[in-house]
DNA sequence: CGAAATTAGTTTACATGTCAACTATCTTCA
DNA sequence: TGAAGATAGTTGACATGTAAACTAATTTCG
């Protein structure tokens, strides 16, 4: 078996012991590089990609969110959050807002500097997505969503 | 046109822009999962995904290895893997040997107990693997290999 | 030959993701 | 009613990945 271009990236010695494991590989080591692209294009805008994302989550619900509400939209648990919007608030693209029926929740609302952020950044990453995976061509793209999705599927939810 | 299983997960009110960006967040989603998996499993050996593969490395090889080889053959780049390597250093895992020919240079080793770590690792991971990924069987995992790596073939190598 | 340039690895600072513990606030229940 | 239990968010510690700066060692070149 020819070595694939993974296995000569990755200077492995001996074949893959699994296409299972191939493409596990193959799929850590795409996404790796494909949020490489992205963290460039934030950093370009004085952001980070999890920054972005909470941006983008506020925007999305057109007014502001309890801090557990946006942990659970994002990967992170909650302590992340505390710090990500602790430097968000710091660069001043939102602001925390205490809430008065109940003194424990926090609401977080983005500023017009982070809705200025947003709207920099919407355009540059519609293009970078068709720039990385355009090429693929609609049917491809269709398959891939749904083997990523088929491979998920009898994970268990966290 | 239907929300996803995707979109639901993340509760995103709009529906995907495009089946790139869906193609890019499927990805970045399954890979962070699959990820998770493989971070619980380490953690019960007592290692973290990164140190694990530092020592896969130096077990392929077959020998030492200078810290900018382990380097190249990883996401992380130097400073970083000098972290890692002191932390497996401090576990036990890993010695450090001084280049006699070029002082400036320093050799990783696999201690026996790393080794150990290993075989223990060797099953428990193929098993994973196939526990994640075998259910979608030769067909779709050759096509999501050949997927994975058009997706790659025209960016820029790092 | 010796200074300048280059290289290997470390240190420092920062962001992010995780877990455990803690503080403040609200809800439940005896 | 007030203590116990639950909840929202923060703090602290740790690992990892990044960039910049630094130190030690080797190589290059005038």
């Amino acid at each position: 078996m020819a070595a694939t271009r993974l296995q000569r990236d990755l200077k492995k010695k001996r074949p893959f012991e699994s296409a299972a494991q191939e493409a596990a590989l193959n799929l850590l080591r795409t996404s790796d590089r494909l949020q490489h692209r992205f963290v460039r294009l934030f950093r370009q805008h004085g952001v980070t990609p999890a920054q972005y994302n909470i941006l983008r989550i506020l925007r999305g619900e057109g007014q502001p969110l309890p801090i557990l509400e946006i942990a659970s939209r994002t990967v992170t648990v909650v302590p992340g959050i505390t710090g990500l919007v602790d430097r968000l608030q710091q660069a001043g693209l939102v602001e925390r807002i205490r809430c008065e029926q109940d003194r424990r929740v926090i609401y977080v609302a983005v500023t017009p500097k982070g809705m200025d952020i947003l709207a920099a950044l919407d355009r540059p990453v519609v293009e970078l997505h068709e720039k990385l995976l355009g090429h693929l061509g609609q049917k491809d793209l269709k398959e891939l969503n749904r083997l990523l999705a088929k491979a998920r599927a009898p994970w268990p939810d966290e």
